[in-house]
DNA sequence: TTCACTGTATCGCTACAACGATACAGTTGG
DNA sequence: CCAACTGTATCGTTGTAGCGATACAGTGAA
Protein backbone atom coordinates (compact mmCIF):
# COMPACT_ATOMS: atom_id res chain seq x y z
CA UNK A 1 0.00 0.00 0.00
CA UNK A 2 2.69 2.32 1.00
CA UNK A 3 6.11 0.95 -0.40
CA UNK A 4 5.87 2.99 -3.75
CA UNK A 5 8.26 6.10 -1.88
CA UNK A 6 11.12 7.14 -2.95
CA UNK A 7 13.44 9.46 -1.18
CA UNK A 8 15.60 10.10 -3.99
CA UNK A 9 12.70 11.38 -6.67
CA UNK A 10 12.45 14.85 -7.39
CA UNK A 11 9.08 14.68 -6.46
CA UNK A 12 8.70 15.53 -2.73
CA UNK A 13 8.60 12.92 -0.03
CA UNK A 14 5.17 14.96 1.15
CA UNK A 15 3.81 14.77 -2.60
CA UNK A 16 4.23 11.51 -2.68
CA UNK A 17 2.36 10.74 0.46
CA UNK A 18 -0.10 13.05 -0.78
CA UNK A 19 -0.60 11.13 -4.60
CA UNK A 20 -0.58 7.81 -2.70
CA UNK A 21 -3.52 9.00 0.11
CA UNK A 22 -5.43 11.38 -2.56
CA UNK A 23 -6.17 8.20 -5.01
CA UNK A 24 -6.69 5.88 -1.55
CA UNK A 25 -9.51 8.20 -1.09
CA UNK A 26 -11.26 8.72 -4.20
CA UNK A 27 -10.85 4.99 -4.76
CA UNK A 28 -13.31 4.55 -0.82
CA UNK A 29 -10.30 2.52 0.12
CA UNK A 30 -10.71 4.77 2.67
CA UNK A 31 -14.30 5.50 3.64
CA UNK A 32 -15.73 8.82 5.35
CA UNK A 33 -15.21 9.11 8.36
CA UNK A 34 -12.64 6.35 8.38
CA UNK A 35 -9.13 7.92 10.28
CA UNK A 36 -6.12 7.77 8.17
CA UNK A 37 -3.46 6.49 9.64
CA UNK A 38 -2.01 8.98 12.59
CA UNK A 39 1.02 11.18 11.60
CA UNK A 40 3.53 9.66 13.89
CA UNK A 41 2.08 5.78 12.48
CA UNK A 42 2.33 6.25 8.98
CA UNK A 43 5.98 7.87 9.63
CA UNK A 44 7.73 5.31 10.90
CA UNK A 45 6.10 3.12 8.56
CA UNK A 46 7.41 4.93 5.61
CA UNK A 47 10.73 5.82 7.77
CA UNK A 48 9.76 9.32 7.37
CA UNK A 49 9.64 12.15 9.75
CA UNK A 50 6.16 12.64 11.00
CA UNK A 51 6.58 16.44 9.84
CA UNK A 52 6.99 15.29 6.40
CA UNK A 53 3.44 13.09 6.92
CA UNK A 54 1.47 16.29 8.64
CA UNK A 55 2.70 18.25 5.38
CA UNK A 56 0.90 16.02 3.17
CA UNK A 57 -2.19 15.63 5.37
CA UNK A 58 -2.53 19.27 5.34
CA UNK A 59 -2.19 19.29 1.80
CA UNK A 60 -5.18 16.88 1.23
CA UNK A 61 -7.08 18.91 4.42
CA UNK A 62 -6.47 22.17 2.20
CA UNK A 63 -8.42 20.12 -0.64
CA UNK A 64 -11.17 19.27 1.35
CA UNK A 65 -10.07 15.66 1.46
CA UNK A 66 -9.52 15.13 4.90
CA UNK A 67 -9.73 17.14 8.30
CA UNK A 68 -7.07 16.48 11.27
CA UNK A 69 -8.81 16.91 14.63
CA UNK A 70 -5.76 18.03 17.23
CA UNK A 71 -5.82 15.30 19.79
CA UNK A 72 -8.26 12.72 17.68
CA UNK A 73 -6.69 11.90 14.16
CA UNK A 74 -7.31 12.73 10.77
CA UNK A 75 -10.50 11.35 9.29
CA UNK A 76 -11.77 11.21 5.81
CA UNK A 77 -14.51 13.86 4.89
CA UNK A 78 -17.56 13.03 2.48
CA UNK A 79 -17.47 14.96 -0.64
CA UNK A 80 -20.42 14.61 -3.00
CA UNK A 81 -19.32 13.57 -6.40
CA UNK A 82 -20.58 16.41 -8.04
CA UNK A 83 -18.53 18.67 -5.70
CA UNK A 84 -15.36 16.91 -6.60
CA UNK A 85 -15.49 16.54 -9.45
CA UNK A 86 -16.39 21.12 -9.99
CA UNK A 87 -12.91 20.82 -7.67
CA UNK A 88 -11.13 18.94 -10.36
CA UNK A 89 -12.48 21.57 -12.99
CA UNK A 90 -11.06 24.05 -11.27
CA UNK A 91 -7.65 22.59 -10.54
CA UNK A 92 -7.41 21.49 -14.18
CA UNK A 93 -8.19 24.99 -15.28
CA UNK A 94 -5.47 26.58 -12.91
CA UNK A 95 -2.49 24.30 -14.12
CA UNK A 96 -3.50 25.13 -17.97
CA UNK A 97 -3.74 28.37 -17.01
CA UNK A 98 -0.01 28.57 -15.45
CA UNK A 99 0.86 26.16 -18.31
CA UNK A 100 0.05 28.97 -21.05
CA UNK A 101 1.75 31.63 -18.77
CA UNK A 102 4.60 29.61 -18.56
CA UNK A 103 4.88 28.33 -22.23
CA UNK A 104 4.16 32.49 -23.40
CA UNK A 105 7.32 32.56 -21.77
CA UNK A 106 9.28 30.47 -24.34
CA UNK A 107 7.50 31.93 -27.08
CA UNK A 108 5.20 29.17 -27.36
CA UNK A 109 0.90 29.72 -27.77
CA UNK A 110 -1.76 28.12 -26.57
CA UNK A 111 -2.04 27.03 -29.85
CA UNK A 112 1.48 25.09 -29.83
CA UNK A 113 0.34 23.57 -26.65
CA UNK A 114 -3.23 22.40 -27.55
CA UNK A 115 -1.79 20.42 -30.34
CA UNK A 116 0.66 19.42 -28.44
CA UNK A 117 -1.59 17.90 -25.91
CA UNK A 118 -4.03 16.07 -28.63
CA UNK A 119 -0.92 14.44 -30.19
CA UNK A 120 0.06 13.51 -26.25
CA UNK A 121 -3.36 12.03 -25.44
CA UNK A 122 -4.07 10.27 -28.59
CA UNK A 123 -0.92 9.12 -29.35
CA UNK A 124 -0.58 10.63 -32.72
CA UNK A 125 3.40 10.90 -33.32
CA UNK A 126 6.10 9.03 -32.00
CA UNK A 127 5.60 7.84 -28.82
CA UNK B 1 11.84 48.01 -25.36
CA UNK B 2 12.84 46.92 -22.39
CA UNK B 3 11.01 49.32 -19.94
CA UNK B 4 9.00 45.92 -18.86
CA UNK B 5 11.26 44.63 -16.20
CA UNK B 6 9.86 43.73 -12.99
CA UNK B 7 11.99 42.93 -9.96
CA UNK B 8 8.75 42.41 -7.33
CA UNK B 9 7.57 39.88 -10.03
CA UNK B 10 7.27 36.35 -9.01
CA UNK B 11 9.16 35.48 -12.74
CA UNK B 12 12.81 35.55 -12.16
CA UNK B 13 14.53 38.95 -13.60
CA UNK B 14 16.41 36.65 -16.27
CA UNK B 15 13.70 35.01 -17.24
CA UNK B 16 11.76 37.92 -17.47
CA UNK B 17 14.88 39.39 -20.06
CA UNK B 18 14.93 36.38 -21.82
CA UNK B 19 11.19 36.36 -22.80
CA UNK B 20 11.72 39.80 -23.77
CA UNK B 21 14.45 38.70 -26.52
CA UNK B 22 12.80 35.43 -27.59
CA UNK B 23 10.17 37.74 -28.88
CA UNK B 24 12.58 40.41 -30.44
CA UNK B 25 14.52 37.87 -32.20
CA UNK B 26 12.07 35.85 -33.47
CA UNK B 27 10.12 38.66 -34.83
CA UNK B 28 13.16 40.33 -36.55
CA UNK B 29 13.57 43.24 -34.47
CA UNK B 30 17.15 41.53 -34.19
CA UNK B 31 18.83 40.18 -37.64
CA UNK B 32 20.97 37.33 -37.78
CA UNK B 33 24.38 38.73 -37.27
CA UNK B 34 23.60 41.78 -35.32
CA UNK B 35 24.62 42.01 -31.73
CA UNK B 36 22.94 42.21 -28.74
CA UNK B 37 23.58 44.88 -25.74
CA UNK B 38 26.40 43.80 -24.53
CA UNK B 39 26.47 42.24 -21.11
CA UNK B 40 26.91 45.53 -18.88
CA UNK B 41 25.24 47.63 -21.41
CA UNK B 42 21.11 46.35 -21.03
CA UNK B 43 22.26 45.18 -17.12
CA UNK B 44 22.95 48.88 -16.07
CA UNK B 45 19.84 50.10 -18.93
CA UNK B 46 17.87 47.87 -16.63
CA UNK B 47 19.57 48.51 -13.46
CA UNK B 48 20.50 44.92 -12.96
CA UNK B 49 23.76 42.69 -12.23
CA UNK B 50 25.66 41.79 -15.24
CA UNK B 51 24.88 38.47 -13.63
CA UNK B 52 21.52 38.40 -14.09
CA UNK B 53 21.73 39.44 -18.03
CA UNK B 54 24.48 36.53 -18.34
CA UNK B 55 22.17 34.51 -17.39
CA UNK B 56 19.12 35.03 -19.82
CA UNK B 57 21.69 35.26 -22.89
CA UNK B 58 23.02 31.79 -21.88
CA UNK B 59 19.13 30.89 -21.72
CA UNK B 60 18.55 32.24 -25.69
CA UNK B 61 22.16 30.32 -26.39
CA UNK B 62 21.30 27.43 -25.31
CA UNK B 63 18.05 27.62 -26.96
CA UNK B 64 19.66 27.97 -30.18
CA UNK B 65 18.85 31.87 -30.44
CA UNK B 66 21.78 33.29 -30.52
CA UNK B 67 25.60 33.18 -29.59
CA UNK B 68 27.79 34.37 -27.39
CA UNK B 69 31.46 35.27 -28.23
CA UNK B 70 33.76 35.65 -25.60
CA UNK B 71 35.71 39.00 -26.11
CA UNK B 72 33.04 40.37 -28.80
CA UNK B 73 29.70 40.44 -27.92
CA UNK B 74 26.30 38.40 -28.20
CA UNK B 75 25.36 37.84 -31.65
CA UNK B 76 21.91 36.35 -33.41
CA UNK B 77 21.82 33.30 -35.32
CA UNK B 78 20.38 32.80 -38.39
CA UNK B 79 17.98 29.81 -37.68
CA UNK B 80 15.70 28.03 -40.49
CA UNK B 81 12.17 28.25 -39.72
CA UNK B 82 11.23 25.22 -40.08
CA UNK B 83 14.31 23.78 -37.56
CA UNK B 84 12.67 26.40 -35.24
CA UNK B 85 8.79 25.32 -35.49
CA UNK B 86 10.20 21.56 -34.90
CA UNK B 87 12.09 23.18 -31.46
CA UNK B 88 9.18 24.70 -30.67
CA UNK B 89 7.24 21.33 -30.97
CA UNK B 90 9.36 19.41 -29.05
CA UNK B 91 9.58 22.38 -26.64
CA UNK B 92 5.63 21.89 -26.55
CA UNK B 93 5.42 18.07 -25.96
CA UNK B 94 7.53 18.88 -23.08
CA UNK B 95 6.13 21.01 -21.34
CA UNK B 96 2.79 18.97 -22.11
CA UNK B 97 4.21 15.27 -20.87
CA UNK B 98 5.32 17.57 -17.30
CA UNK B 99 2.08 19.39 -16.97
CA UNK B 100 0.34 15.29 -17.30
CA UNK B 101 2.67 14.33 -14.89
CA UNK B 102 2.19 17.12 -11.97
CA UNK B 103 -1.83 16.53 -12.65
CA UNK B 104 -1.61 13.19 -12.03
CA UNK B 105 -0.41 13.46 -8.38
CA UNK B 106 -3.88 15.39 -8.25
CA UNK B 107 -5.67 12.72 -9.60
CA UNK B 108 -6.28 14.88 -12.83
CA UNK B 109 -6.20 13.02 -16.01
CA UNK B 110 -4.71 13.64 -19.05
CA UNK B 111 -8.39 14.05 -20.66
CA UNK B 112 -9.47 16.28 -17.75
CA UNK B 113 -6.06 18.49 -18.87
CA UNK B 114 -7.84 18.48 -22.42
CA UNK B 115 -11.30 19.60 -21.93
CA UNK B 116 -9.54 22.42 -20.11
CA UNK B 117 -7.26 23.26 -22.14
CA UNK B 118 -10.32 23.53 -25.17
CA UNK B 119 -12.32 25.81 -22.30
CA UNK B 120 -9.40 27.73 -21.90
CA UNK B 121 -8.37 27.98 -25.91
CA UNK B 122 -11.82 28.73 -27.18
CA UNK B 123 -12.44 30.44 -23.85
CA UNK B 124 -16.04 28.32 -23.88
CA UNK B 125 -17.17 29.08 -19.75
CA UNK B 126 -16.56 31.81 -17.32
CA UNK B 127 -13.68 33.89 -18.82
C1' DT C 1 -7.87 12.09 36.68
C1' DT C 2 -4.37 10.13 34.13
C1' DC C 3 -1.92 8.17 30.45
C1' DA C 4 -1.30 6.98 25.93
C1' DC C 5 -2.49 8.32 22.15
C1' DT C 6 -3.72 12.23 18.68
C1' DG C 7 -2.32 16.75 15.94
C1' DT C 8 0.49 21.49 16.34
C1' DA C 9 4.15 24.84 16.61
C1' DT C 10 8.76 26.06 16.39
C1' DC C 11 12.97 25.39 15.64
C1' DG C 12 17.44 24.04 12.77
C1' DC C 13 19.80 22.05 8.88
C1' DT C 14 20.75 21.34 3.97
C1' DA C 15 20.30 22.22 -0.71
C1' DC C 16 19.41 25.23 -4.23
C1' DA C 17 17.73 29.28 -6.99
C1' DA C 18 18.17 34.14 -7.84
C1' DC C 19 20.94 37.96 -7.76
C1' DG C 20 24.99 40.78 -7.04
C1' DA C 21 30.24 42.01 -6.64
C1' DT C 22 34.50 41.48 -8.49
C1' DA C 23 38.36 39.66 -10.69
C1' DC C 24 39.75 37.13 -14.97
C1' DA C 25 40.37 36.51 -20.02
C1' DG C 26 39.54 37.18 -25.05
C1' DT C 27 38.82 40.80 -29.18
C1' DT C 28 39.38 44.57 -31.72
C1' DG C 29 40.08 49.28 -33.39
C1' DG C 30 43.28 53.06 -33.07
C1' DC D 1 50.80 47.25 -28.63
C1' DC D 2 47.23 48.74 -25.73
C1' DA D 3 43.04 50.60 -24.12
C1' DA D 4 38.39 49.94 -24.08
C1' DC D 5 35.41 47.23 -24.97
C1' DT D 6 33.52 42.21 -25.01
C1' DG D 7 32.09 37.61 -22.35
C1' DT D 8 33.64 34.23 -18.24
C1' DA D 9 34.51 32.38 -13.70
C1' DT D 10 34.09 32.51 -8.95
C1' DC D 11 32.67 34.03 -5.16
C1' DG D 12 29.06 35.79 -1.30
C1' DT D 13 24.29 36.96 0.20
C1' DT D 14 19.54 36.21 0.58
C1' DG D 15 15.40 33.73 0.33
C1' DT D 16 12.92 29.51 0.26
C1' DA D 17 11.68 24.46 -0.14
C1' DG D 18 12.13 20.05 1.89
C1' DC D 19 12.95 17.45 5.73
C1' DG D 20 13.96 16.41 10.46
C1' DA D 21 14.11 17.00 15.84
C1' DT D 22 11.71 18.19 19.67
C1' DA D 23 8.67 20.34 22.73
C1' DC D 24 3.69 21.79 23.17
C1' DA D 25 -1.34 20.93 23.45
C1' DG D 26 -5.86 18.54 22.79
C1' DT D 27 -8.71 13.94 23.29
C1' DG D 28 -10.56 10.00 25.05
C1' DA D 29 -10.67 5.52 27.19
C1' DA D 30 -9.44 3.17 31.48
Amino acid sequence: MFDEIDPRSPVPLYEQIAARLRVAVASSEYRPDEPLPSVRQLASLLRVNPSTVVQAYRDLEREGFVEMRHGAGTFVLEVPASRRDDERRKQSRELVRRLIADASRLGISAADLASAMDAETKGDTDE
